[in-house]
DNA sequence: CTGGTTATCAACAAAACTGTTAATAAGACT
DNA sequence: AGTCTTATTAACAGTTTTGTTGATAACCAG
């Protein structure tokens, strides 16, 4: 016995791979941004993206390969936006330490701060870009050095010291920023910290005194 | 027709309200702890606990009440939490800073740091305990005040001005614990801490400069 | 001991989510 | 035009998760 026809109820919109997987990572984006990773179904991704779930499967293989994906993604994101920071240092004081205060705001920023907790959650490993974020902080320590030999001025510093103190400050300035972007927007609150006080105001203060 | 007749397997324990109510938020707790935000389906939990899923629905009306429950209890310990701290605040000197690490501890901690991320991400309003919070936070700006003050020594410092600025040290600290907490084990490693330096070094050389 | 309350469970039912299959149509290339 | 590839879809199927119902047994009050 045959199946009864099928018919087209709206004009199919065939895409490239790369548009499609890039249309529905964004739906599942927003999906996460919106209501959190239990969010992340395909049917209700596919509704946002105006396809249906089989599509999805289609380019993705399953549920799981689509989060996969978009953690990937996320991660890659991350990456530019500290490469892309790292690229305009060599445009500067090497000493000049604004350059820190980018890669605040790049991991301060609330889709990446999502990313990392997120992935802290479910566990997933930041280690495939590893060894390309470990290049970056050896190349920010240099500056980062120098600025603290700068700042001790007269004050003779060991090298090994000054070392030491530079990967604190870093680590301070990412920790910093990561709860920042996570929990930024509670602790203001609670802190009674408004207006610019709760973001440049915070900043600028955090700048000024990171090499005191 | 009737039903066949059925027998009990095991004996049945039979906990009081509060009883069961804790054994199976302890259970999910695990789970979150364990698998993440995923894992937190009330059969699997009911297995942990060692009962059916039929009684967590019976004390929480449903799965997402299981949810919200636990987290509303969660953020009950962190409150707690940081209520103990506070408690032992009036035994010490006011101007003592130590009380802010205290609060760093309490944040950093591997279980409120996954609290805040998940609530973070599926949105919940940490709204209930806010007034609470809100006043322990006022609590704490005395002491930070003082410490202010206290360390600008000779100079004299306008009011406002010190406590601006405790507001500053308190969220920096507050960030600080909870981007520590989030995803310090990550950054840890690519900025080059190990050892002693990424846990109590950091610690102790951020409470040496709080207040320089 | 007796009866009432209810925490607990087993079995069933429903819903949600994921995955599979075959057909269709949009585009590319001849 | 015709042909081929394949992105897309509808319908179906499987699995997981949640929810419902009635019976049972543990405990407590009398």
């Amino acid at each position: 016995m045959t199946v009864t026809p099928k018919q087209a109820l709206t004009k199919r919109v065939r895409r490239s791979v790369v548009e499609a997987r890039a249309l529905i990572l964004s739906a599942a984006q927003t999906r996460l941004a919106d209501v959190g990773p239990e969010g992340l179904q395909i049917k209700e991704i596919a509704a946002i993206a105006g396809v249906t779930h089989s599509t999805i499967l289609h380019h993705f293989g399953s549920a799981e390969g689509l989060r996969t994906a978009l953690a990937e993604r996320m991660v890659e994101k991350l990456l530019g936006d500290i490469l892309a920071v790292m690229d305009q240092r060599e445009k500067m004081d090497p000493s000049d330490n604004t350059i820190l205060f980018r890669v605040f705001e790049v991991l301060s920023d609330d889709g990446n701060a999502r990313l990392l907790a997120w992935s802290m959650l479910k566990g997933t490993n930041l280690e495939q870009g590893r060894d390309t974020l470990e290049g970056l902080f050896d190349q920010l320590l240099v500056g980062v050095v120098d600025a603290v030999k700068t700042s001790a001025g007269d004050m003779i510093v060991n090298d090994s010291v000054a070392e030491r103190q530079a990967r604190f400050i870093i680590y301070l300035v990412a920790a910093t920023a990561v709860g920042d972007g996570v929990a930024g927007s509670y602790l203001a609150k609670f802190v009674g910290l408004e207006g610019e006080d709760a973001t440049s105001g915070f900043r600028d203060w955090f700048a000024g005194r990171l090499f005191s």
